[in-house]
DNA sequence: CGGCGTTTTCCAACACCGTTCGAAACTTGA
DNA sequence: TCAAGTTTCGAACGGTGTTGGAAAACGCCG
């Protein structure tokens, strides 16, 4: 079958889906089309742009995530739950796919139409919630960069963290009173996101 | 001169301020120690290794920046301001490396004494304020990795913007009335990031 | 149908990367 | 001085992104 960008970024994104970030390779995403690496450089100008266009389809998934949480949610919705919305489906669509974040954060969100999609929503939601318009920039840019500073966080934790020998412990609740302590709730990634984005909304409710 | 575990990490730094995250190699690191690649092996595991030891670094410059920062502050500064200082601290600790965000998203953060060490002292400051303490970790947590996740798009905006066509700039401005439109203010990415962390500090506030 | 120009694919190669491993060199203690 | 241990070398392996010329496939016109 013939080669197009298209099938290229479809199967870039599949052979992301199942190695991750780190180990996708060219020649990978050449071999799910039957075909030779130097065949795709007819199509995409290098990796960059394959990647850079798979970002993209990130940003679009998400989008479509975030009109369908948005028409799921109650007339009675605040603005700040369709923030909310917004900001989780953004989430979980970066998270199926392993580095997804790294993904979108060395590519240059500003130029891709997915990413303006996105913005573009969260402002026109800032701006119904009857947010002062000099600030929903602000806002939406916060709003943007806080997600995907918190996914890239989430996904970076080592799944098995090393072990700790008790003197090292030791040494480490002394230095670090408070880190270590129990001031750092033990609450799941998912109630401490909710939470930062409700810290976030009642920022800008409370700069009005 | 011999070979050591700070020395491999000194020349890491440099050959990182010079060429970048993305360019960073281990054979780069050991010709400007006038070694070869495979020796540094006997004293790092791998280049995961080095690059969490070199992003270890980076937080301990910038917790020393932000000590710096704090002792400059007058006496009658508030909480917000101790927090700015310590965040723009980090920020341009960050930005003094191209891609210093990358070497930070990318390393599991939690095992580095050096972003313990930032961590403790925002939660010290956030406590002397008067936070409630089961919301000061959250309040820290997002305030890290909204500085990270901010840098991170700093750094990845493109030098050079892509030009565009006046055909497809129109169409911009009719899909994204609002990105385009004059409601993103043209500050700049300092006042962008005081604004924000402003925005975050109200919202710890207005939760107490 | 044959021929031709264009578009697309192959294939081999290049330079670089992280990493490994056995053999050397060096240092240290007896 | 010898031997043991520590550190470095140097070559190699398999992998990567990328390039460019040869080869194939395609569409089109006579």
């Amino acid at each position: 079958m013939k080669l197009t960008k298209d099938r290229i970024v479809d199967a870039g994104m599949a052979v992301f889906a199942e190695v991750g970030y780190q180990n996708l390779s060219m020649r990978q995403v050449a071999d799910r089309l039957d075909a030779h690496a130097g065949s795709l450089y007819y199509h995409v100008r290098g990796k960059d742009e394959l990647l850079a266009l798979m970002a993209d389809r990130v940003c679009r998934q998400a989008y479509d995530a975030g009109t369908e949480a948005l028409t799921a949610l109650p007339a009675t919705a605040t603005w700040t739950d369709r923030i909310e919305a917004q900001a989780t489906a953004l989430r979980l669509s970066i998270k199926q796919h392993p580095g997804g974040a790294q993904l979108l954060a060395e590519s240059p969100g500003r130029l891709s139409t997915g990413a303006l999609s996105l913005m573009e929503r969260l402002l026109r939601t800032l701006l119904d919630a009857g947010l002062p318009a000099e600030r929903c920039g602000i806002a939406a840019d916060t709003l943007l960069s806080h997600v995907t500073g918190f996914v890239l966080q989430e996904q970076n934790q080592p799944s098995s963290p090393p072990p700790v020998t008790a003197e090292l412990y030791a040494d480490l609740c002394e230095r670090f009173p408070l880190v270590m302590g129990d001031l750092i709730p033990r609450i799941s990634q998912d109630d401490k996101f909710t939470r930062s984005l409700r810290l976030l909304c009642t920022g800008f409710a409370a700069l009005s």
